[in-house]
DNA sequence: CCGTTCCTGAACAGTCATGTTCAGAACCGT
DNA sequence: ACGGTTCTGAACATGACTGTTCAGGAACGG
């Protein structure tokens, strides 16, 4: 994949992302490229979505693996995997908020496989004592983006400073909302 | 409001979570009325959303009256609100992820306004000493939906039993996924 | 029983994004 | 300078949905 065609795609998930009803002929303008040459790429707009959902996945997949999930404490781990999809916030929100993925199996397919990692750690957690056992491991997991992105929202609303998210999901993750 | 047409927001919705992209057509056979009805009630397909929407927060504002937020201890409160707010889930997932609604200024207003009863109690809960206090209280809020919907997927898909759920919420919430 | 109200089915125009095609221009590397 | 590749602009067909209208029929209440 190309520097353009990467540059494409990140442009088309922020007009797309800002506004879901955006036209081919609007992604295609705001990316400084033909409609044409755009279509010659994905031929049909779900082709575009599907495209722009691997990409976001990628940079999942990659940040999980930049976060070195097997190493060290458990603790460690998730705020490094914390501090590295924070930032990918808008391509998090295209990912849970685009409903016409939701009939790709594909797409769906790789939505579920892409937890693997972050189970591992989980159970990881767990065997080292670091984490609770007594609740499901899915739990801890399919909780995840539901806190990582109000992270990102808050960032972007300018509530939140990019320094502080990482320690706060952290600490709302693993010791929750009582006093100790 | 009447109750057909209650019912008929109630199929609305369920057929607009379902498949995002249905015409006002599958809607209104769906509803078992006819399309002009619905567009004599209706005027615009934008004016359908809304009114979706607005039912949805009602549900959820019903909820948290009903939840007695004022009520006796934080832990008790939030646990009541849990239960009820769990079993909406698909006008969670309206709410959460139907993007046309975004640029609804009246909607998302009222989205905002809506959390202030949950601030309240947040804040209810720090003067009793029954949360912590080092973290904003709007971050508490800010994070729970991301946490009652993935429990309400999991229901729906089979992996959770709907009785475990607001205890496993709460816990999360309340204690997080490190060890005591 | 009658009048009102509401719902229905059908048809229609308008709009708009999509997908397709193609000839020419710009841009490469050689 | 040249041949090939890529991008471009424009035009076109298509299809789908929306919003609108209207005459007839069913339901309902008085």
């Amino acid at each position: 994949m190309t520097v353009q065609e990467r540059a494409l795609l990140e442009t088309a998930t922020r007009v797309l992302v800002t506004s879901p009803a955006a036209s081919l002929a609007d992604v295609a303008a705001a990316a400084g490229v033909s409609r044409t040459t755009l279509h010659a790429r994905y031929p049909t707009r779900q082709a575009l979505l599907v495209a722009l959902a691997h990409e976001a996945m990628d940079l999942v997949e990659a940040a999980y693996g930049e976060a070195r999930l097997d190493e060290g404490d458990v603790p460690g781990a998730l705020r490094r995997v914390i501090e590295l999809t924070v930032p990918l916030g808008p391509r998090l929100e295209f990912l849970l908020r685009e409903r016409s993925l939701d009939d790709v199996p594909e797409v769906t397919a790789r939505t579920i496989a892409l937890d693997a990692p972050l189970l591992d750690l989980v159970e990881r957690g767990r065997q080292r004592g670091e984490l609770r056992t007594d609740r499901p491991s899915w739990w801890r997991v399919a909780s995840r983006p539901g806190t990582v992105y109000p992270a990102w929202e808050a960032i972007a609303d300018g509530r939140l400073a990019p320094r502080d998210a990482p320690g706060l999901v952290l600490t709302s993750v693993l010791h929750g909302a009582a006093p100790r």
